[in-house]
DNA sequence: CTAATGACATTTG
DNA sequence: ACAAATGCCATTA
């Protein structure tokens, strides 16, 4: 069987090291598509919670975005994980993963 | 199959 | 620079 959409989407930002952040559209782009509103999408359902690091995955413009637990908590833990962000946004230079 | 939805992105005011 | 409007894609009802 074939693997859906949302699972390839986890695949990728499975990859995605600890300190290291992602955007929407970079998933998208990694899947050869424009759906970054799919990988939204997907990333809401994530059945694969722990496993996959949906926290990580920010908008293209630095912001945050959503989270299901509320942006709040996603702030905290990235700065757990040694990021630093500045008025709730994120140095994509720095500490976007590539692919 | 058609319509509605959403953790987005880009353009316009 | 910020806010609102428009466009996009896959999933779900």
């Amino acid at each position: 069987m074939k693997k859906s959409f949302n699972e390839k989407c986890f695949s990728i930002l499975r990859k995605v090291q600890r300190g290291r952040v992602t955007t929407y559209k970079e998933i998208a782009k990694a899947l050869r598509c424009k759906a970054y509103r799919a990988v939204g999408n997907a990333m809401s359902k994530n059945p694969y919670a722990p496993l996959v690091p949906c926290h990580r995955v920010v908008n293209a413009n630095g912001k945050l975005g959503g989270f299901a637990s509320g942006s709040k908590k996603k702030i905290e833990m990235l700065k757990k994980e040694g990021i630093v962000i500045l008025n709730e946004r994120i140095d994509l230079e720095r500490y976007l993963h590539r692919f």
